[in-house]
DNA sequence: ATAATTTCGGATAAATTTGTCCGAATTAAA
DNA sequence: TTTAATTCGGACAAATTTATCCGAAATTAT
C-alpha cells in the first residue's frame, strides 16, 4: 500500500537483523525470511539491495549472515531503507499523481494532503533502526506474523 | 504511490466531472481522459466503477457523457472514490504490512505510523468532492498537466 | 585440499496492475 | 428509420512488481 511489498519486507528484514545483532547473533537469510514471513528468494534480492546501500552489513560462508553494528542503527533512519527501494518520490509526489502540482500551481488536494505527506516524511526522517529495535528487544513491539 | 493509478485518475476524474456539471456541461468519456491526462480505455473502466458505485451518473448516446449533481457533491467524500478503486485497506493496514498488528501487539512503527494513517483518512473521509470543485471553479487550484 | 555453508547475481516465471481493442447496447438527431 | 455518438462489458496485451531457480563466488571448518 503505502510501500511497497519489496518496502515492507526491507524494513522489517532489517529491524530484524538489528534486533539479533543487539544480541550479538548473526542473522542467515534463512532465519530471516522465516522470522519475517518473506519469501526467501525474494528477500535476498532485497538485502543485496540494503547491503549495497550499506545499510546492513553482509559476510559470506559458514558462520556468515546479516549483521548491522549499533552505531550503524543508530545513525539509519528508516527513510534510508525506503530510499533504497522504493526512492524517495513518496514524500514528495502529488497526492493525485500531477506532475505539475506545487503551492503555486496546486492540485485540488494539496494543501490538505501535504501536511499528511510531510507528518509521514517527518515521522521516517526522524525514526532510527535502533530506537525500533530495542522496541522489540523489550517486547514492547513485534515483527512476528 | 499511495493510492493506485486507478483511484488516482477516478480521483481526477470525478473532480473534473464535478466542476463540469457545476457549469451545467456534460463530460464525456474523451473529455475527461484528455482533460485529466489518463488513457482514454483505462479511464472508461473507472468511470464504469464510479458509475456502478453510484458515485457519479453516465447516461448514453448522443449528448450523453458523466454528470454529478451538485447534492450527491456535497454528499460524496473523497474515501468513497477510494474505497470503490482501492478499497478501504489502507485506512487501517499496519505500515509493514504485518496482519497481527495492533494496539495490543504493535509492530515496531504502529504507534508512529498510526497517527500519519489516521490523519489521511480523516482527511479523506472530510473532504466532499464539492468543495475541491469549487476550488477549480474559483481557479484556485488546477487538474491539468 | 576438500567439503559444506553462506551470500551474490543473472535469468526466468508468476501475479498484479495498467492499458488496449472492439463489438454490443443505448439514445438522440437527421 | 437510419445514422451517429456515446457508454458498457468482455477479452486481450503490455508493463511492473513479486517471486523463483540455479550456478558462481566467498569463506569457514574438517
Amino acid at each position: 500500500m503505502i510501500f511497497s511489498k519489496a518496502c515492507e519486507y526491507g524494513i522489517r528484514a532489517t529491524l530484524y537483523i538489528a534486533h539479533q545483532s543487539l544480541n550479538r547473533e548473526r542473522a542467515t537469510l534463512k532465519d530471516i525470511a522465516a522470522d519475517i514471513g518473506s519469501p526467501v528468494a525474494f528477500t535476498a534480492k532485497i538485502l543485496q539491495q540494503l547491503t549495497k546501500n550499506n545499510l546492513i552489513d553482509s559476510t559470506k560462508g559458514p558462520m556468515g549472515g546479516f549483521h548491522i553494528a549499533p552505531e550503524k542503527m543508530k545513525n539509519t533512519k528508516l527513510i534510508q531503507i525506503v530510499e533504497a527501494i522504493d526512492g524517495l518520490d513518496i514524500f514528495t509526489q502529488c497526492g493525485l499523481g500531477l506532475k505539475e502540482c506545487s503551492e503555486t500551481r496546486p492540485c485540488p488536494v494539496h494543501d490538505k494532503f501535504k501536511p499528511v505527506r510531510n507528518g509521514l516524511h517527518e515521522m521516517m526522517d526522524s525514526t532510527s533502526v535502533f530506537e525500533l529495535a530495542t522496541g522489540l528487544e523489550q517486547k514492547l513491539t513485534y515483527l512476528k506474523h
